[in-house]
DNA sequence: GTGTTTGCAAAGTGTTTGCAATTTA
DNA sequence: TAAATTGCAAACACTTTGCAAACAC
């Protein structure tokens, strides 16, 4: 295993997550380089691109278990898709419309001052994506 | 036709829409109170109770021709379905995942100051959504 | 009348699930 | 070996589409 598993295999035994094969290729693809905006669909592509194919259901229960254990942000766009987001810190989105692209927003450029409370319960996520049209 | 439902035929001849029956009766249901949040599947049922029933085809096609008109915003959530939002004015949203609940946040509390330009096109929507966990 | 709108049923999209076979610790 | 994970195929929720009949101007 090259040093690049190895150190996707640490941080998904630090998750608390067995680092299975699919996983491992899963997350080195995700991870290979910074801040990516990657669909389940492409993901499932660049796995049998590389050789290694994962059943669809195998790459949405990853991305999810990636979701909850904090190591990607899911961004719900229209369409009822989703973007993974490899940024987990807070940052937000341009949309283009047309293209479909997702594009990052530096987070010193968009602040939420006087946040309300809500009316129960926590603050699990804050999305804000901004749709722009060609 | 009463006087209430006048309002939604001009409103709809005034966004360019023929107002049809069941354009005015969806119009008449959704406007009938301030700030609602309402699924194409709520307002299916609506007019069923209200003894007009109208198929969901039309009940889609109505809600996105009021979008495309400015005279309803679509607020996308998770799980591939839509709030329709009566309220058009800038403000945001928490959404409570347990109930599936959306809730308003009053638009003076949220800001986004120094908001950066898209690298193309015009900004056509800006959705802050905040999800709460019970 | 003529072009628009409706409703039905079928198809589509992206995602989730049940479960037997496989893999991991 | 015991529990977790995978892959297949079927099911799913929500939404969109094609087209003939009905409607608005």
């Amino acid at each position: 295993m090259t040093k690049q598993l190895l150190i996707v295999a640490d941080k998904l035994k630090y998750a608390g997550l067995r680092p299975t094969r699919q996983r491992i290729l899963l997350g080195s693809l995700l991870w290979r380089e910074e801040d990516r905006h990657v669909t389940a669909e492409q993901l499932h592509t660049e796995a049998k691109i590389a050789g290694m194919p994962v059943s669809m259901a195998t790459v949405y229960n990853t991305l999810h278990q990636f979701v909850d254990a904090g190591l990607l942000h899911q961004v719900v766009i229209g369409g009822g898709s989703s973007y993974f987001d490899t940024n987990t810190k807070p940052h937000y989105h341009f949309l283009y419309e047309t293209s479909g692209e997702l594009e990052d927003i530096p987070a010193e450029n968009v602040q939420l001052p006087d946040m309300p409370m809500p009316k129960s319960g926590a603050i699990q996520s804050i999305d804000v994506l901004i749709k722009v049209r060609a």
